[in-house]
DNA sequence: CGTCCACAGGAATGACGGGCGG
DNA sequence: CCGCCCGTCATTCCTGTGGACG
């Protein structure tokens, strides 16, 4: 094939595409308008100007459901400071940390020792190590650094507060430089188990970012869809659907964004000339299939189990017990040794977490208390990806 | 109104593989 | 190469508890 006619297909290809640009229908793409956000815009960047004067800002806490723009503010607010700082006054670091991503101790301080230029090796320092080479880049640097725990109640789940503490601290222990920490969750319960030095330190100043409701929802969709699709892509109702689904699921942007460039990704597929509310159905099940999917790979063997455990059970159970007869008959039916109930409950407790089942502790009085659990996904989707496991296909079936 | 069930879930521990500094 | 430290999966032992039953 002659070059031109690579380029004149490609460009053929391209012109039918729906997409003119998907790219801002992604979850990190922090956008230059956010709509219905002002006013928590207005609150963090008050918060923050201190920057500007190269001051150390307060600690700032901030709540809202996932998909609420918490992040893109943060982001947003920060790259914009940043912009305006820059040759201006004394520059600032910032520091973002994804604590689902990177949920220990030793991972969370090692990219804030990235962040400024300290090099750390994966694995092999203890934590005191890193720490301190810490503290020594950051008086290296001696300007503020501000540090960005998103998702912070992941962090303090499985390894507790004492880096919180230790950083709320930090600053009485630096000669040059200063620390200030935005925390980010969207578990508001998670508040109560925090440290009440820590909390008091951290939540200096809080902020609240309530859930869109379905119309501010199709506001923020309009603007993306705006610049991702070729006008006149969308079929009437496309973008209504897809908020009115997200609204449902606590107003969650991030879901509705998703839907939609999956759905217009769909629709590319396809040929189609345009992205219908069939489309987005369609979406959501491929959405589904890929987060279960997600999930189901990088959770242990017996995990694994435990989730066609349940999906023998219908996809609940009413006790922990309950599942826990039917994951030892599965074992028993692959001539694995089954593991602990102990363990079993806090696999459980994986699962919960991972947003793939839910497990509510409720109390039988006379008959103890336990977890009734139930599967938050279709069962067939869980059934197709645990099929692929070694010999989970016969049992399941 | 106390008891007692069926677990929840914390704490300590260990085996194991991976990775680094010295 | 050794010794150390890490994260992960798992065990053992344990204390705690909401509320129906007696």
């Amino acid at each position: 094939m002659l070059p031109d006619d690579i380029v004149l297909e490609e460009l053929m290809r391209l012109s039918k595409s729906v997409f003119v640009n998907r790219e801002v229908l992604r979850p990190d793409y922090v956008p230059e308008k956010l709509p219905h956000r002002e006013e928590q815009i207005r609150r963090l960047t008050q918060i923050l100007a201190p920057l500007v004067r190269g001051e150390r800002p307060s600690n700032v806490f901030i709540y809202g459901l996932t998909g609420t723009g918490k992040t893109a503010v943060t982001r947003y607010v920060l790259m914009k400071i940043k912009e305006y700082v820059e040759g201006r006054g004394p520059g600032f670091i910032y520091v973002y940390v994804n604590c689902r991503h990177d949920d220990t101790t030793y991972r969370v301080l090692a990219r804030i020792a990235d962040a400024l230029g300290e090099r750390v090796p994966f694995t092999g320092l203890s934590t005191a190590e890193v720490f301190s080479r810490v503290k020594a880049a950051i008086e290296r640097f001696g300007g503020v650094v501000v540090v960005v725990l998103d998702e912070i109640d992941f962090l303090v789940k499985k390894h507790g507060d004492e880096l919180l503490y230790r950083l709320t601290r930090i600053n009485g222990e630096l000669r040059r430089g200063k620390v200030t920490l935005i925390g980010i969750t969207n578990d508001v319960s998670f508040v109560e188990r925090l440290d009440a030095r820590v909390m008091s330190s951290l939540g200096e100043v809080e902020l609240v970012f309530p859930p869109y409701t379905a119309e501010q929802l199709t506001d923020i969709l309009k603007e993306r869809a705006e610049k991702a699709f070729r006008p006149g892509t969308l079929a009437p109702g496309v973008i209504e659907y897809c908020a009115a689904v997200a609204a449902k699921e606590h107003g969650d942007a991030r879901r509705a964004l998703d839907l939609l460039r999956v759905a217009g990704e769909i629709a590319e597929r396809e040929g189609a000339e345009k992205v219908t509310v069939d489309h987005v159905k369609r979406a959501r099940q491929e959405i589904e299939l890929d987060t279960v999917s997600e999930v189901i790979k990088t959770l242990p063997y017996h995990g694994k189990l435990v989730l066609a455990a349940l999906l023998v059970l219908g996809g609940k159970a009413q006790s922990t017990g309950d599942l826990y007869i039917a994951y030892r008959q599965i074992c028993r039916a692959l001539g694995t040794e089954p593991v602990t109930q102990r363990r079993v409950s806090d696999l459980v407790g994986e699962l919960d977490m991972l947003g793939i089942v839910t497990a509510r502790v409720i109390s039988k009085g006379r008959y103890g208390k336990t977890r009734v659990i139930a599967l938050t996904v279709s069962p067939e989707t869980v059934k197709k990806v645990l099929s692929v496991e070694e010999g989970l296909r016969e049992v399941l079936a």
